[in-house]
DNA sequence: AAAATATGTGCAATCGTTTGCGTCAAACGG
DNA sequence: CCGTTTGACGCAAACGATTGCACATATTTT
């Protein structure tokens, strides 16, 4: 119906025209090369300036397809809402954008079908590699498997594929979980309950591997009675009172998430237990909400932030090269123990 | 130091050298133009789709710059991490993939400077189209007013610019809190303090208002000592203690955000008020901390995916010339109230 | 059998830049 | 005064895809 938009295009042909000299010649003035003369290249810059010339980075790119990468990544998170994939986003965005490059961002919604669309949008976007963190829905790696395939540069972060050897960006999972089950214990905690998700994630195991260490190196044993898959809150406050009215209840949790953590919290404050006195919580991630319960959350610290500027740092370096193509990088990212008021 | 990256790019001349054909063929029959034989058609597809051959997306983009406006929407965020911010991602997200669009996203961290920079960027990758909410540090409007001049679409949500006459997507500030407030008063608030932000935003001014309002149209006298600036937790936490050692205390809250009533809420139990029986809260948002704390918090529903979705509409609209391209378009989304546990 | 019509292809220009190479004039050395 | 260097610029090809037009065969019409 309407007329299209302008969108000010000033073209290298536009100011040659102007001004009377070949394209070839502005093009060359713009890039300060030496080969124009001092007036010409000055009066073509302030010409350009003054009608607020912009490169068209459309045929830029185009022109340098054939050695220069398209500076965009591909960012798919699952979820924008959650604390920690927001704080990664945060990380990329920092790091990407200090390194000049800009992120294409999608969200899976924890769903298969749309990481698979998602994939294939930005394989046609031409992006120049991608980073991503698995729907939990996922579990067949098609998808994947031609982004590599199309030499792709592909980064996992947080939720890794663990059938691809692709890089990774994790945080020490087992380390976290151990170091925090160990200073449970050492608060005093003999029976300390795993809340943790479906073992099918990578996460998963790492941190319950984390659990059966930290117990096994304290001379404690494994019930696993005290074991669940459980990793939200509602599923938590289903769960807990249960636990608390077996026999030798659990005087410590230990919670794969905050959501999950505060769930305890509030299960067992409304049996009337009292926090940290008889019972510990230790969560993981150190969200938002870990500072607004009474008495605030001891969690492991995830931070996010690095992790997303560490993907984004063995990406460039397989776009740009510092790194073999067909390389993985894995690093792991240490977490740090923020005690508060749910241990003692 | 490395060679440069493959990224497997069959082009049409690849199709056409191996097939022995002309460029032009190969575009017609992958057109399923019926200019070309059946069998040269089916042959030149097959070959295409083996070798899964896929547009150059750049190359296509610069040959339709002239009519076909390229697919990508800038998107400026203040922060992912708060909860607001990510659910309108969502929708802005959400929409733009469900339209063909993808959206190129950057965080201003509340910067003027960030948020020049971003838009200069996104001047020259060329989007077709921007959305944004203004950072804090936001006074003055050059790099907005550059875009605009430049022919740029633009859309605000949330907090929009008064200066600008550019499109935007708010929620109904005025009549979200116009209710929220008679609500209280409804529940038997007759002293209710308004924790607000700095009154050069926009939004600031329109909750004021709707609380002065309630107010009046409930006989009630505004009291300018219950009104303070104060936007966030830790603030609520140094201001709220003295509003009740006051002489007449107030009785009921009405924050700006969820954060804020959240430090109210933890100040007046450390003060052994019992909420809600002797004061009532409401807040603003309905973040996820909202319903993890006791008892959970009455608040405005902001609905940020709604806000996100609709600003994607104006936008596209905008674009593909639904709307005359100087059309500012102005929406209102409405808001509802969450009824918990801080108000009887 | 000549002319008109299909039918299937290729040529070349186009989008906006970049860049190797050629050109042309002025200046220089001898 | 002629050959060579130098400086300043333009031509044209390239990046990958699209498309109007021309062209060459076949097939049909008079």
């Amino acid at each position: 119906m309407n007329s299209n938009r302008q969108q000010s295009s000033m073209t290298m042909k536009d100011i040659a025209r102007e001004l009377g000299v070949s394209v070839a010649t502005v093009s060359r003035a713009l890039a300060d090369s030496p080969s124009i003369s001092r007036e010409r290249r000055e009066a073509i810059q302030a010409f350009a300036r003054e009608h607020n010339y912009m490169p068209n980075a459309i045929a830029e790119q185009l022109r340098h397809s054939r050695n220069a990468p398209i500076k965009v990544i591909g960012v798919i998170v699952p979820e924008f809402i959650h604390y920690y994939f927001a704080s990664v986003l945060t990380g990329i965005e920092q790091e990407a954008s200090a390194r000049g490059y800009r992120i294409l961002v999608a969200r899976s919604a924890e769903s298969y079908e749309r990481e698979r669309e998602i994939c294939a949008r930005f394989m046609q976007s031409k992006v120049c590699g991608v980073i991503v963190s698995q729907a939990k829905d996922t579990v067949q790696y098609d998808h994947f498997e031609r982004l590599m395939a199309a030499g792709m540069p592909l980064v996992f972060y947080d939720r890794i594929c663990p059938a691809i050897n692709a890089s990774r960006v994790v945080v020490d999972d087992y380390m976290g979980t151990l170091k925090a089950v160990s200073y449970l214990i050492e608060r005093g905690c003999r029976r300390i309950a795993f809340y943790g998700t479906d073992m099918n994630m990578e996460i998963a195991k790492n941190r319950y591997n984390g659990y059966k260490d930290a117990l096994y190196k304290n001379g404690l044993r494994l019930d696993e009675t005290l074991v669940k898959v459980c990793d939200n809150r509602a599923d938590a406050e289903r769960i807990t009172p249960g636990m608390m009215r077996m026999a030798e209840r659990p005087d410590g949790f230990f919670a794969v998430n905050d959501d999950t953590a505060l769930g305890i919290l509030n299960s067992v404050q409304h049996l009337h237990f009292v926090v940290p006195d008889e019972v510990q919580i230790c969560g993981f991630t150190n969200d938002w909400r870990a500072t607004s319960c009474e008495p605030m959350l001891t969690t492991v610290e995830q931070r996010g932030e690095e992790i997303g500027r560490q993907a984004v740092d063995v990406l460039v370096g397989l776009v740009e090269g510092a790194l073999p193509a067909d390389h993985a990088e894995k690093r792991m990212v240490k977490t740090s123990l923020v005690i508060r008021g749910t241990t003692k």
